[in-house]
DNA sequence: AGCCGAGTCAACTTCTGTGTTGATTTTGCT
DNA sequence: AGCAAAATCAACACAGAAGTTGACTCGGCT
């Protein structure tokens, strides 16, 4: 809305498109991924963001132009990340239904694992609480939500019909049993950590899997 | 802090004990509680919760002496409800591992439906991070978290080593598997939803415990 | 040396939210 | 009705954080 001043050199140095510019840019995005990880959107200040990347609180406009650009930023994609991996899945109907659900878990997790931070912040701050529901990228995100968690529901639903899941489970509870293990990591699992996306999808895969087949699978 | 004024009056209130003033109290933080799992903790703003129980923002403060006050008498109980049942449940020794899972399932649903909202907000807002550590209260949060998931793991790799769990899972990874389950219901279940829990604990315990017993069990 | 422009920052303004005060209204009791 | 205690609220003080401004710095270029 400003009409002078640092919006004016903001969006030109945006336009210009300078790689040095965007890389610091980039960084500033970065850190604030890390403190509204760690301590929540609401509760880091541009302060704290500042000090993070060593400049005065008011040169990340020159950046950006508020804070919630920074969370938008961050959090950009992500649901798309999930969604093209749920997507490109439904795709393969070739593959045994069993083994798409072991590909999905592991590489859900890889994606979680990839884009540490951002995802995390993404599941963790409800993006619906931040943005007030009317502005068009929270519409689209809620969109892609609903789209991929249907996509997994149809996932499971065709399971159950076709009779590799066991009947009787209900397909939505079951969604929200996988979903939950992989969601709740964002609690507990650090990349750097000592046990690697890998060793927890192998574990997931084996206790979700074991657990839905029609008939006992032996590791 | 306050020598005179409303924090006075406040503590005489508290110490009388009248009963419609411990009602009205207790109103108030009912409504705090609604508010915090609707919008977080920190977006909540007190003006939000007088509107919500219809008196005027100065109001409150006849009744809890600050914002945070608030939050701890809502999840106040909330920790110390799951390391009971944790702790109930390592006595049943008699038990079979498998009904204790089962048990410990339905009885952790059935506390955070009952305990709906508080709870919620409990596991929603990271305790942590609220608090600056050092306060006792929270000290002693943290403390339960760590007892009573060291409870759960204790369960877990003792059933893996009778041989009630199959060999070769990761107790650590199990008990984030289940945990997750059972914590990311507060982002979908509402105790007057159509979904008991009742029937959530069946799913998830079919889905966990055919994912874990060493040989497969026909629901 | 002097200029130019990208980037920085001290010093505001503005806004929002917490907590306080003392007067005022409401309630219950005699 | 009249009074005292209980409860409420308008108004204010204060703090902290977002966002803005215009002057300044500093490296590269002529």
């Amino acid at each position: 809305m400003t009409t002078s001043g640092i919006g004016r050199r903001r969006a030109q140095a945006r336009r210009e498109g300078n790689p040095t510019y965007l890389e610091k840019r980039r960084q500033m995005v970065q850190a604030a991924a890390v403190l509204f990880k760690e301590k929540g959107f609401e509760a880091t200040t541009l302060a704290d963001i500042g000090e993070a990347v060593g400049v005065d609180r008011a040169s990340i406009y020159y950046y950006v132009e508020s804070k919630k650009e920074l969370l938008l930023e961050a959090v950009t994609g992500v649901s798309s990340l999930n969604l093209d991996l749920a997507k490109s899945l439904a795709g393969q109907q070739h593959l045994a239904t069993a083994e798409r659900i072991r590909m999905f878990i592991l590489s859900t997790l890889r994606t979680y694992d990839e884009n540490y931070p951002q995802v995390y912040v993404y599941i963790q701050e409800n993006m619906a609480k931040v943005a007030p529901d009317d502005e068009p990228w929270a519409k689209e995100m809620a969109r892609q939500v609903v789209e991929f968690e249907s996509l997994i529901d149809e996932l499971i639903r065709e399971a159950i019909e076709d009779g590799t899941f066991r009947p009787g489970l209900d397909p939505r509870l079951t969604a929200k049993a996988l979903w939950g293990m992989l969601n709740w990591t964002h609690r507990w699992h650090r990349p750097d950590g000592s046990t690697t996306v890998e060793q927890i999808a192998e574990n997931f895969s084996e206790i979700f899997l074991a657990g839905v087949l029609a008939e006992p699978q032996e590791s």
